[in-house]
DNA sequence: AGCACCGTTTAAACCGGTTTAGATAGACCT
DNA sequence: AGGTCTATCTAAACCGGTTTAAACGGTGCT
C-alpha cells in the first residue's frame, strides 16, 4: 500500500543517480548527459513524481502563491461584477504556472493593512495585486516597507515602485457623455464614486471634461458611495432639484440600477422622462427593464494583463514597463432617449 | 542590516537552550519546566519571532490553508451573492487561525476536476469546501480517492464521508408560497434552477408540496439556469401561456430581476398584474422597482460555520456532527400583491 | 555505594527539495 | 608518464521548523 507519494529520493534511487542530479535533470540545469537526463526523467514519469512546492517553497523561498485583498463590507462587495471575471482572468494565467491565488477579505479601516502585514509576514504570496487603488494610497508604502512586490490596477497618483496595469475608465465615460450630448442632452447629472478612489475621480473627471467640450456644465453632480442604497439617496436627490436632469450618468451599474428603481418608483419613465446610463456592464443591465445603457470593460482580460505583469516582477524582472488595456466601450440601450422636450411629449 | 527574519535557532541561542526546547515551549508540549519556558517565550518575544509555516507545512505535512474551487462560467458567477459573503464568513475563522483561503475559479466540465486534482496533489490545502453541491456529485468520490478533506455546503442525497453544513432552503420557499396563497393566488409558476443541483431541486419540491398542501397546482414550471437571460426566457414563456400566472416563484433573485424586467417590457405592472418572488434577497432586491420579494439566508453565517466545521476535520475530528443553521426569511416587499382578479381592476 | 527513577534538556534525524563544493574519469597535451 | 582541462556526477549542507531517542542531573531507596 504504497499510497506515499514519490520524494526526489525514488526518483534517484530509479534512475540510479544522486538526488542532485534528478534536481538538475528536472529543472533544465546544464551540466548533465544527455543520456542522464533522459534515464532521469523517464523515471520521474515512471513514478509519476510531483514536485513538493512546500519543500520547494523552503528551500528555494517563495511561496509560489499572488494574493488578492479585497478590502469591502461584504455587502457592498457581494454583487460587484468586477472581481468574480476579474480573478478568472488571474486564474487562467497562474494554473499554468503551478501557482495558486491567496484570496482575503477584510473590512475597510486597520483591518485592510493587518491583512496585508499577514500576507507578508506568513509569506503566503510572492505578490499582491493592488485593486480599487486610491488617491496617495497608504498601501504602496506599506508593500515597500514590507517589501511585497506589486502591481497596481490603473495607475496611482503619486510615483510608484510597482508596475502599473491600466484599463483606462476615461474613453468609455466620455463616449456615455457624448452619446447623451447627441441625443440632446443639455441636463446632464453624474452620480459619482467616493473621491478617494482613482477610478471613481477618473471617470468624474472625463465626464466633466467632456461635458465641458461640449460647452456644457453638469446639472449637479452627487458623490456617492458604489452601493444601490446610496444609488437611490443621490437620485432621490437630484430628481427633487427645482431643474431636475434629463439624464443621469452613475459611475457603476449598481447605482445606476437602483437609480433607475428610484427614478420609476417616482413615477418617471425611463428613457422618456429620464435617461440613465451606467458603468460595467454587470450582468443584470442587459435585462432590467429598459436595458441599460452602461460601458463595458474587460476584467478578464484585466486579470491576466495583472497576473503575467506581477509575475514578471515576481520572477525578479526590473523595470517591467506598465501595461495599457483597450479601453472600456459605450453599450447603448433603451434606458437612453432623448430628452422630453425634443422626444415625446412629457406626460400630464 | 538584519533584515533577516529571526529563525527558532536565533530565538534558541538568545535564550541559550536548544531547537528542540524553542519548539515545545511555543507548541505548549509539557515537560519543559516553567522558568525556562518563559524565558523562551520572552526571548521569541524580544526577537519578534514568527513561525516560518514554510518550515511547518515541511515538517508537519500540512499546509495551514484551505481551498474553496467555484465552477462556474465567469459571467454566471459574476454577479451571484452568495460566494463574495460565505467567503468573508470563511476568512473570518480563518484569519484567527493564521490560516489561508487558497480560492480556484473554473469552468464547468473537465476543468473542474483538474481544479480540484491539482490542489490536492500540489498539497496546497488541507481541505475543501464543496460548494453547489449536485445530485450524485462526482466529486465526492473524487475527493473521497484523493483522500482531501471537505465538508458539503447542504446535504448530498447520498451517503457521504463529509459533515454538511445545511442551510434549509425549503421553510423559506414555503414562506413564499403561502405568503402568495394568502394573498389569493391560486395561478402560481415557477422558475427553477438547474435541477441538477440540489438547492434548486430542494426549492422546487418545497414549492410544489407547499402548493399541494393548499390544494393547489403550479400553473408551469420553467426549468432555468439560475441566469438572467434564463430568467428572461422563462419569463417569456410563462406570459405567453394561454392561462398566464398571477404570480412566479423564481429559484434566485437574478432571474427574478430579470423576469421582472421582463413582465414590465411585456406592458404589465408588478404587483398589480403580475406578483414576482426571488430567492437570495441580493443588494439590488430592495432597490429595483418595485422591490423585490425574496427570501433571505444569512451567507456570511453560512462560511462561518463550515469553515468552523471543515476545520474539525482536518484536525482530526473523526464523526463531525452536521451543522443546521436558522433557513432563511422570507422579505416581503413591495413585488408581491393581490392577484388581478381580487386586488386592482386589469387596466383597460 | 549502587541503583532505579523522575523531570528536564539536548542532539540529531527528518520533512523534500535546491545548491555548492568537490570527486571522478576520460581526453588531450607535452 | 605526468599534468591540466573539461564534462559529468555525487555528497553534503541548507532552508526552518518538529519529533524521537538518548543524555543528564538530582532524589530517594535499599
Amino acid at each position: 500500500m504504497s499510497k506515499q507519494r514519490p520524494t526526489i529520493a525514488d526518483v534517484a534511487q530509479r534512475a540510479g543517480v544522486s538526488k542532485g542530479a534528478v534536481s538538475f535533470a528536472l529543472n533544465g540545469r546544464p551540466g548533465l548527459a544527455r543520456a542522464t537526463v533522459d534515464k532521469i526523467l523517464a523515471a520521474a514519469d515512471d513514478l509519476g513524481w510531483r514536485p513538493s512546492n512546500r519543500a520547494r517553497s523552503l528551500s528555494v523561498s517563495k511561496a509560489f502563491a499572488l494574493g488578492l485583498v479585497i478590502t469591502r463590507d461584504p455587502a457592498v462587495l457581494s454583487s460587484d461584477p468586477f472581481f468574480p471575471a476579474f480573478i478568472a482572468g488571474v486564474e487562467s494565467v497562474l494554473s499554468s504556472r503551478g501557482q495558486a491565488l491567496v484570496l482575503q477579505v477584510v473590512t475597510a479601516g486597520e483591518e485592510e493593512e493587518a491583512g496585508y502585514r499577514r500576507l507578508a509576514q506568513d509569506a503566503r504570496v510572492d505578490g499582491v495585486f493592488l485593486s480599487d487603488l486610491r488617491h496617495d494610497d497608504p498601501r504602496i508604502a506599506l508593500l515597500t516597507e514590507l517589501g511585497l512586490p506589486a502591481v497596481t490596477l490603473n495607475r496611482p497618483d503619486g510615483t510608484s515602485p510597482f508596475p502599473a496595469v491600466i484599463l483606462d475608465d476615461r474613453p468609455g465615460t466620455a463616449a456615455v457623455v457624448e452619446h447623451l450630448v447627441e441625443l440632446g442632452h443639455t441636463r446632464i447629472a453624474h452620480v459619482a464614486g467616493p473621491p478617494a478612489f482613482v477610478h471613481a475621480t477618473a471617470r468624474s473627471t472625463a465626464l466633466l471634461s467632456t461635458l465641458a467640450a461640449a460647452g456644457l456644465e453638469p446639472v449637479a453632480v452627487e458623490t456617492s458611495d458604489f452601493t444601490a442604497a446610496g444609488g437611490i439617496e443621490a437620485t432621490r436627490r437630484l430628481l427633487t432639484l427645482s431643474q431636475p436632469p434629463t439624464a443621469i450618468v452613475y459611475a457603476n451599474d449598481r447605482m445606476a440600477i437602483a437609480g433607475l428603481g428610484a427614478a420609476q418608483a417616482a413615477g418617471l419613465t425611463v428613457p422618456d422622462d429620464l435617461s440613465i446610463a451606467g458603468f460595467d456592464d454587470s450582468e443584470l443591465a442587459e435585462y432590467v427593464h429598459p436595458g441599460l445603457t452602461t460601458v463595458r470593460a474587460d476584467p478578464f482580460a484585466f486579470g491576466e494583463a495583472a497576473a503575467q505583469t506581477l509575475n514578471l516582477v515576481v520572477d525578479g524582472a526590473t523595470d517591467v514597463p506598465d501595461v495599457e488595456l483597450p479601453p472600456a466601450q459605450l453599450v447603448v440601450r433603451r434606458s437612453t432617449g432623448a430628452p422630453p422636450s425634443l422626444g415625446s411629449p412629457s406626460p400630464a
